[in-house]
DNA sequence: GAGTGGTCTAGACCACTGA
DNA sequence: CAGTGGTCTAGACCACTCA
């Protein structure tokens, strides 16, 4: 009773119909599918299979599924997307440029009140601040002034930042396992109109990033990228999953 | 031989062992995971219990399998992540404020070579094109300028946008099934100023985003947000998988 | 109470590939 | 060629919950 050749596995062929019953309208939003009993009996496969493929479909979203009641069509999701965002060397990389960086400043310190605040710490916890220019074919491209953890990642201490931007070498040692973003445009103050060669007030991207690894705060980043600089993503549903990561553009 | 109670399910354990020893660099990176066969014995099960379990590793980029190698635990991945961008409305009422838009034009029309580009189709062709303003707490939040290709979505014309705007509109009828942003800053020129009752030259956020279903461009919109408008973002690892979408903050 | 999804078992065959 | 992952089967028991 076994398939004897089986080029294409039995699941990805349910699932292909039934995502396509479901995107095509055929099964509108509510509508009930077949138990799994049913779908195993049409499919001629064992209720097994069929449960694993429509646990997918449940796990993308494109349904949902209630005990004793049945799977269903879900409702259209709301509008809402992610979006990827890459390494900064990745993505100057990506843009077919040449990536440089170079640590403008570094210190050790204790924390100031707002540098706790940034980091969840209290105030006089022993970090390390950083600034760092990231360059595509050597124009400024993003500034970066990151705080570190030094509870948290003593290593840093002796690393001089001279092969791997900070970013990268903090993943390595530490990825993390929590992140908190923030994003918001903002008028470039004189500090970082000369750092980015940008006019002063020209509107800038930043992005607000607080990572953990495990329970603990590890660093703060805060990504200062001038206006004109993008951040494009790709998607494609069903199931609100990618399609393709973001790249930029300048 | 079947467990009598089963609180919580055999693989939710199985996985948080696996996940923990991976992630507590107990299994660094590169390390190889007991076979299938040998993880079944150690916990008691059958091969096809764990082998869901490590598919699902797998799937996370927590590890990487290979036939006949085995199962290895990936390299940390790059730093990489997920930003979630909801609905306005929704977004709004997160805030805890309360939400209403307005129609500020409307106009049908034939497609100018700007708007042909933005929308992806050739010049000339039947558009309605929008401006709409959401407002929290009657203060302008976000400036919407939309326009939709009446070939794709001909309802259109007949929807007067009253009860709601544009984008949930459009959400129900034609879900998107592939989507493009483009997110960056800009300085307020004088509409945008007046629309959003923020200075001029004040930074913005914008995202540019047009949306397809199936193989045809339904709609481009650009939403203009004054700059002090965040984008939040809250991430859990491992496999980047996220753990809460983006809230927001004024 | 009956039917659903959720989970699990103890086997099996296969394709692939590294030792 | 032996061991791995990848898939599948034909059962099973359970919790839940709706009719």
């Amino acid at each position: 009773m076994t398939a004897r050749a089986r080029p294409v596995p039995r699941y990805v062929e349910i699932r292909e119909r039934l995502e396509s019953a479901i995107v095509s309208g055929e099964w509108p939003p509510g509508h009930r599918l077949p138990s799994e009993m049913q779908l195993a009996e049409e499919f001629g496969c064992a209720r097994m299979t069929v449960s694993k493929v429509v646990a997918g479909l449940a796990e993308a979203g494109l349904v949902t599924r209630r005990r004793r009641a049945g799977t269903f069509v879900a409702r259209p999701q709301p509008q809402e997307t992610t979006l990827r965002i890459h390494s900064i060397p990745s993505e100057v990389r990506a843009l077919g440029r040449s990536y440089r960086f170079e640590v403008l400043s570094r210190s050790e310190r204790n924390a100031d009140p707002a540098e706790a605040e940034q980091l969840g710490v209290r105030a006089g916890t022993l970090i390390l601040a950083l600034e760092v220019l990231h360059r595509a074919d050597e124009a400024p491209f993003a500034l970066e002034q990151r705080i570190i953890n030094l509870k948290s990642a003593p290593e840093a201490r002796a690393e001089a930042f001279d092969d791997e931007p900070p970013g990268a070498w903090l993943q390595a040692l530490l990825p993390w396992t929590d992140a908190e973003h923030h994003i918001l445009a903002l008028n470039a103050d004189p500090a970082i109109a000369a750092r980015l060669d940008i006019a002063e007030g020209s509107a800038c991207l930043r992005d607000d990033r607080r990572s953990w690894h495990g329970g603990a705060v590890v660093t703060h980043v805060r990504l200062t990228y001038p206006g004109e600089r993008r951040l494009v993503a790709h998607f494609h549903a069903p199931g609100g999953r990618l399609k393709t990561g973001g790249g930029a553009a300048g």
